[in-house]
RNA sequence: GGGCGAAUAGCUCAGCUGGUCUAGAGCGCCUGCCUUACACGCAGGAUGUCGGGGGUUCGAAUCCCUCUUCGCCCA
């Protein structure tokens, strides 16, 4: 006996941190750029900087753990490269938000002094986010980790947007882009999300000044949403077809309350069943508005008339009153004087989607201004074609449908922000002013390189999503010539949230084909989004979240890391109450605990020399030896397809059932006899226990990481340290024995039926009882004989014969081969009860043969379905009728 | 407006290319047990017209159509 202590109870919160630090001091995540393994390469989704883990963070990074544990253990260098993201707007808002409390905006310290300050903030919270990933076991090489705007990453996002700008591929534009008048910054058009909003529409009358038909009105009707924009009108236009406007086409209409004329036009894009089908063309505003301008006026001014803050605009255009106002004030206001007017026809309510900045969701004004963008074309369509070759896939393959969508009918990006924290815009503009040449460059220019005047750096940094691209590679070393970019790219697997596919995925594999002609992972796993009982997403304004911390401190880490693997199949979302923490997390760390007390069972009952199975004399094993090895290698195989398959759901449960159903609840049972000494055979059952549990941890290392090594410590005679570095294990086919599986079944049915005749009659668990039973087949007969004091034992019985005949009262119970039972019961039983009882039992079956006598008795059947599911049913109802045969001389025999 | 997904026990879900499904699991519930690994446990039990309707097929929870409800994405 080993002098190992184990506590009764798992308790993860002393041990996981131990377990943690012992894998760092072996530094088994540290990937060597030099092994001649196989790589397998994992870059984690950085998150965000300011960001606290949260369930999302929980479930993605454990899909990602399990991965790299799996490939780690069968031998490839695991490469799980962690880090985190400046996230420029997020991070912003945050430190603005800090200082607002002091009353400080940004503008009051300037440019360099807040930017020192979010460093500052960064410095402080930007580790956290990685060391929470710890607590939940991620096995990232630390020794890699990076950061969006370290010194070496920056400068591949400058070589990157230099290089493009060389190619052609990246242009600074003037149109109209999504502008978000509280972060004070463009966004792309990913960024700009749609909100279904209940809204209304506005039906205005613009008054004709000149050109009126003889039989029209005195005014024109637009129906508008957005009536504060009419400022900035520069024309009305309708279809050239429609009758409704015949002859108003070069007539000139006044925009209400300011007085400013302008001419109606036409243009086929009008859509003639939407509002009046007169629409005001407002370009600086709307983006389609802006090509209809482009179209109908071109080179004419397009008038802004709304600050960068939504507030209406102190220019000629907007009428005095009304300059300064917020636009929604404004609005309010409009609709006034409108009413007072009598210029206002009516309104109507209109559900449409209305755009929001996807950081604060502040209603989205569109806005002219001069931006940076890069040419997407050019680069979706070596995507696409990667992707239609099959060199990227997406599990579950649905998603890629999303993919090539977006891709098909991509527009170019606006990357630059009008804000501070981020990656400075490599343009710098010549101040002269007959000069304007623009350079985009590598290092800073001192002079205008056309002119030699002053020059100025582009005030605006890059959209965070264009540092993000460059993940997979710029992370290993790129632009430089790295080992680790050699080793290490392409990689393999990226595990992420279906809600980035536009913003990340798509962007990498398409920056990944440009700068190195490799797409950057050959699959990509969708994880599902966590959601709250209503469906919601978690937010921190809705409060739905769950804290994975509090799940670790309260269940550990095993328990939510089981919970979540468990619980989700691929790309499905998953469910989770934040009101029922103990429903979603009891089952992993019940789970974890079972797992802890099987290993402090045997751990106590082995000795230290524990033979290898493969030198144990096979001809002395019992049944349930052969059916306990025969089970194991069943659930190796099926563990490891699998993970192979990124069906880790299976994986866990198939193992849930393994340890808990079989080898806790059977063989541990079957063996205990043999590991008390009380017969023979002890050193088999503790040769096979010890084997058994050595796979089991094993095969559960990469889902529940922390019980496993915490065990595997104290598991005698191994030859690898650490189970987080120990192989994976091998199959060895000559224990797989379906005879032996199909009889120990056998034996389980007829415990579990003696088991059930005794709750029935509420036999005290204490008594035993005697049994009899006359087994079916000769194979029924060998499995009972071959596991008669395990029957026995765990049927509580002082004795099960085989060759008796039931005499006086008891209770009878067919098993599904048609062997039979009896328990003589006497006094115990109520023959009525168990009249009724057997002859529930006897129309169920009597249901089930008539619908198998119709199928066998159809010709069709018999003659189109497959052979041998033909003989199947045949044995099915051969089976069937049996059992009812002897339920039927069972009632006879009561009287019934 | 277009696309995608979901609807199976009180709750959360599994059930992959139709027959081994007499539809399962966990949690919850009911009954009995502190049996010297585990009460985070053991043994037993109850609960489902597999969202509605139609079709294909010898055979449908599974495939097709349609409707209803919910969710997501795109315009």
């Amino acid at each position: 006996m080993t002098t190992t202590q184990l506590a009764p109870q798992y308790n993860p919160s002393t041990i996981e941190p131990e377990v943690y630090r012992r894998w760092l001091e072996a530094d088994v995540f540290t990937a060597d750029a030099t092994s001649a393994r196989d790589p397998y390469v994992i870059v984690i989704p950085p998150p965000n900087v300011t960001a606290v883990l949260h369930m999302g963070h929980g479930l993605n990074n454990t899909v990602q753990d399990v991965l790299v544990r799996f490939r780690r253990m069968q031998g490839r260098e695991a490469e799980w490269l962690p880090g985190t993201d400046h996230a420029g707007i997020a991070t912003q808002n945050v430190v603005e938000r800090m200082l607002a409390e002091d009353g400080i905006r940004r503008q009051d310290l300037g440019r360099e002094r807040f930017v020192e300050r979010v460093w500052e903030h960064v410095h402080e919270t930007g580790n956290t986010i990685l060391e929470q990933l710890k607590a939940i076991g991620a096995s990232c090489d630390w020794s890699r980790t990076r950061f969006t705007l370290d010194d070496a990453y920056s400068t591949a996002v400058c070589h990157v947007f230099v290089t493009l700008y060389e190619q052609g591929l990246i242009y600074r534009g003037h149109r109209v882009i999504h502008w978000c008048p509280r972060c004070h910054t463009s966004l792309s058009d990913e960024e700009a999300e749609f909100v279904d909003t209940r809204g209304r529409l506005y039906y205005i009358r613009y008054p004709l000044v000149s050109g009126r038909p003889r039989d029209a009105s005195d005014w024109v009707v637009v129906a508008t949403t957005r009536p504060e924009t009419m400022f900035g009108d520069i024309a009305l236009v309708h279809h050239p077809a429609d009758e409704r406007f015949d002859g108003l086409a070069g007539a000139t209409v006044e925009i209400p309350l300011s007085g400013v004329t302008i001419p109606i036009s036409t243009h086929t894009i009008v859509v003639q069943d939407f509002g009046t089908g007169m629409l005001k063309v407002t370009p600086a505003h709307d983006m389609n508005d802006f090509d209809i301008a482009a179209d109908i006026a071109p080179g004419e001014a397009m008038p802004v008339i709304m600050t960068e803050a939504g507030a209406m605009a102190d220019v000629e255009r907007v009428p005095e009153a009304l300059r300064g106002l917020d636009r929604s004030v404004a609005r309010t206001r409009i609709l006034e004087l409108l009413r007072e007017a009598d210029l206002l026809e009516r309104i109507e309510p209109y559900e449409h989607a209305v755009r929001r900045c996807y950081r604060c969701h502040t209603v989205v004004e569109p806005r002219l201004s001069d931006q940076w963008f890069v040419r997407m074309k050019p680069l979706a369509q070596p995507a696409l074609e990667a992707y239609r070759e099959g060199l990227v896939r997406f599990v579950p393959e649905r998603w890629g449908n999303v993919y090539e969508h977006w891709l098909t009918g991509i527009r170019d990006w606006n990357i630059s922000r009008q804000l501070w924290w981020g990656h400075r815009i490599p343009a710098w503009y010549c101040e002269a002013e007959e000069c304007g040449h623009i350079a985009v460059a590598r290092t800073t220019p001192g002079t205008c390189e056309a002119c030699g005047g002053t020059v100025r750096q582009d005030e605006d940094v890059l959209d965070t999503w264009f540092s993000s691209w460059l993940w997979p590679f710029a992370t290993f070393g790129w632009p430089e010539e790295t080992a680790d970019l050699h080793r290490f790219y392409p990689g393999h697997t990226l595990v992420t949230g279906p809600d980035i596919i536009f913003f990340w995925v798509a962007r990498m594999v398409m920056g990944g084909l440009h700068f190195l002609g490799k797409v950057p992972f050959d699959t990509v796993y969708m994880n599902g989004i966590v959601r709250d009982p209503q469906h919601r997403a978690f937010s921190k304004s809705l409060g739905n979240g769950i804290d994975p911390l509090e799940v670790v401190e309260r269940f550990g880490a095993d328990a939510l890391r089981f919970s979540a693997v468990a619980g989700a199949a691929a790309g499905t979302d998953i469910i989770m109450d934040r009101d029922d923490l103990e429903g979603t997390f009891a089952a992993g760390r019940n789970f974890a605990n079972k797992l802890w007390n099987v290993g402090r069972f045997i751990f106590s009952n082995l000795d230290g020399t524990t033979p290898a199975v493969s030198d144990l004399d096979r001809a002395q094993f019992e049944l349930a030896d052969r059916w306990i090895l025969s089970r194991c290698q069943r659930v190796i195989a099926e563990t490891t397809e699998a993970l192979e398959q990124f069906r880790l759901n299976d994986a866990a449960n198939g193992m849930y059932r393994f340890v808990w159903g079989d080898l806790a609840d059977w063989y541990v049972e079957q063996a205990k006899p043999r590991l008390y000494g009380n017969t023979g055979g002890g050193d088999i059952a503790r040769a096979i226990l010890h084997s058994v549990f050595e796979t089991v941890l094993r095969l559960l290392h990469p889902v529940m990481p922390f019980v496993s090594e915490a065990l595997w410590e104290h598991l005698p005679g191994k030859t690898e340290p650490l189970l987080a570095a120990a192989a994976w294990p091998h199959m060895d086919p000559s224990l797989r024995d379906d005879e032996a599986e199909d009889r120990f079944t056998r034996v389980q049915e007829l415990v579990g039926a003696v088991r059930n005749v005794r709750a029935e009659y509420g036999v005290s668990p204490g008594q035993t009882v005697r049994a009899l039973v006359q087994p079916a087949t000769v194979d029924a007969a060998e499995a009972f004989n071959a596991e008669q004091h395990t029957i026995e034992r765990l049927a509580k019985l002082d004795r099960l014969e085989m060759d008796g005949t039931p005499e006086g009262v008891g209770a009878h119970a067919v098993l599904a081969d048609g062997s039979s039972l009896f328990v003589p019961l006497e006094d115990a039983i109520d023959i009525e009860q168990e009249c009724a009882r057997l002859c529930g039992e006897l129309e169920r079956l009597d249901r089930q043969l008539e619908q198998i006598a119709k199928k066998l008795g159809n010709e069709q059947f018999v003659n189109r379905a497959p052979a041998e599911v033909v003989e199947r049913e045949r044995e099915k109802e051969g089976a069937w009728r049996e059992q009812r045969e002897t339920l039927a001389k069972k009632l006879l025999v009561l009287g019934c």
